[in-house]
RNA sequence: GUCCCCAUCGUCUAGGGGUUAGGACAUAUGAUUCUCAGUCAUAGAACCGCGGUUCGAAUCCGCGUGGGGAUGCCA
């Protein structure tokens, strides 16, 4: 019987969650659910002098607001709490004497710093550090679930230097921790970003001194820029927390990343997190990084947003408007209802439906009205009128009868319309505005209609 | 510098010793619709280069080139 799968989104509180790591969470979340495993969430905060608050907030709500709930980790506990690497000095103390013991570390005189470019800072180097002693006796081979076999000769000390393993101030490096965790915590499969492979070899090393199996490990290829560059905070769709904000739907995001250097190997592009955990394999995952493309992003939640039912969706866009100062009433609500199928994100919605409390005239749909706009809409304003009983539906069943009778096409009648009614022209279905706004006002504003 | 990884339309990708190299986004054109959106149809658009193996290479191998990553008292 093999034992349960176990593996672990381990990221670091010092930036905010970056679109790569949470497609890094994304893989071994889906990994996990289909494998029936455990879902660990550690956070590795041992850097305390760029450790940010917010940052650690941003990746829970980040994490919850995608649906990649963890099964351990802060707010739900676990077997191996806890699960902050800043509170886990004993545990790291233990196994750092069991190198000493093994006599593979040595202490030596401290490096110069580094700033946070990498540089470094000349006459920082004081005190002392402890070095973890690398075997220099051959070649090192990592078999990769993604990647496949890739070697590291180890007796090429050029790349490969003792690491520094415990800082000056007594505190432990992370490839130290992060190995220590995963043994503690028995994660059978690390999936992480292609970045961290050459650490790996470093990790396998640690793993053998400490008599320890390693995990399976499957390395992730990286997200860049559309210019090939590497994607960093201040990029377009670097930062997860932006999504929500701008009217991105979670379920569209998931969809979107779980396509970005995966493939399902069918044609079908738009899944749901069940159908994504059904589907998942890492044999499947590519290994040539991928560039990030905002617009099929946009274009996926569009396919999210006419998928939703109506109800949700004016439930989802209703704060885009609220936050705009529209007031949550019937009609808003209805016009809400009336635009799902026009946008691709949520945060459109406020401009198509304002016309329902404030109608304010937009230049370019004014300039593209054609002389006879008054005369038409003299006449839909009469036909209007002389509805016996005001029903929206029966209104609008006028409008073409009543365009062919004078000659003009269906447009040329729809559009004046439209402008003097919402001031934009483009908009809900006519028959949804002429329900919204009832026959006292429908024809108040064709009569203060400015031309 | 050294080490590691990668390379199919502009982008995400399928395929993989013999194919009209397929799909999607984006773009363009047309149809429909309420001049928006949507839907439908059509079009243009790719195997990085050079050698080798082979009857045959985009596919396998080597070398270049390009891109990315690593080489930290960051994670």
């Amino acid at each position: 019987m093999s034992t349960k799968v176990r593996t672990r989104f381990a990221p670091s509180p010092t930036g905010y969650l970056h679109i790569g790591g949470a497609r890094t969470a994304l893989f071994n979340f889906l990994f996990t659910r289909k494998m029936g495993g455990v879902f660990v969430l550690r956070i590795e905060d041992t850097d305390q002098e760029r450790h940010v608050e917010e940052a650690m907030q941003a990746i829970f709500t980040g994490m919850r607001w995608l649906g990649l709930d963890w099964d351990e980790g802060e707010g739900v506990g676990g077997p191996f709490e806890p699960y902050f690497q800043s509170k886990r000095g004993e545990i790291y103390d233990r196994y750092f004497q069991k190198l000493v013991d093994a006599g593979r570390v040595y202490e030596c005189p401290a490096p110069n710093k580094r700033d946070k470019d990498g540089n470094e800072i000349p006459g920082t180097g004081e005190g002392t550090v402890w070095r973890f002693r690398f075997r220099r006796d051959g070649i090192i081979t990592l078999h990769d679930a993604v990647c496949g076999d890739i070697s590291v000769d180890y007796t090429n000390e050029e790349n490969t230097p003792d690491m520094v393993l415990k800082r000056t101030d007594g505190s432990y490096i992370f490839h130290l921790v992060n190995v220590v965790d995963d043994i503690e915590m028995k994660i059978t499969h690390v999936i992480r970003g292609e970045d961290h492979i050459m650490n790996t070899f470093k990790h396998l090393q640690l793993f053998e001194a400490l008599g320890e199996q390693p995990p399976v490990y499957a390395h992730i290829p990286l997200i860049q820029n559309p210019d090939g560059s590497k994607m960093s905070k201040r990029d377009v769709g670097a930062q997860l927390g932006s999504y929500p904000e701008e009217g991105f739907l979670p379920e569209a995001v998931v969809n979107f990343i779980a396509l970005l250097g995966w493939n399902p190997k069918t044609e079908q592009e738009i899944f749901s997190m069940q159908e994504l955990i059904d589907r998942f394999s890492l044999e499947h995952v590519n290994r040539a990084a991928a560039k990030f493309d905002i617009a099929k992003c946009k274009w996926m939640n569009q396919q999210h947003i006419l998928r939703l039912d109506p109800e949700d969706f004016v439930n989802r866009a209703l704060p885009f408007c609220t936050k705009v100062d529209l007031a949550d009433t019937p009609q808003l609500r209805a016009a809400i209802a009336g635009v799902q199928s026009k946008v691709q994100l949520l945060s459109e919605v406020p401009d198509l439906v304002r016309w329902v409390q404030i109608l304010e005239y937009d230049r370019d749909s004014m300039d593209g009205l054609q002389e006879n706009a008054r005369e038409m809409l003299n006449l839909l304003a009469e036909s209007f009128r002389a509805l016996p009983e005001w029903d929206a539906a029966a209104a609008f069943a006028l409008i073409k009868p009543l365009c062919k009778e004078h000659g003009v096409k269906v447009g040329a009648g729809m559009y004046p319309l439209r402008v003097a009614l919402t001031g934009c022209h483009i908009g809900p279905g006519m028959d949804c505005i002429l329900s919204v706004l009832g026959q006292a006002e429908t024809l108040r504003r064709i009569e203060i209609f400015p031309r």
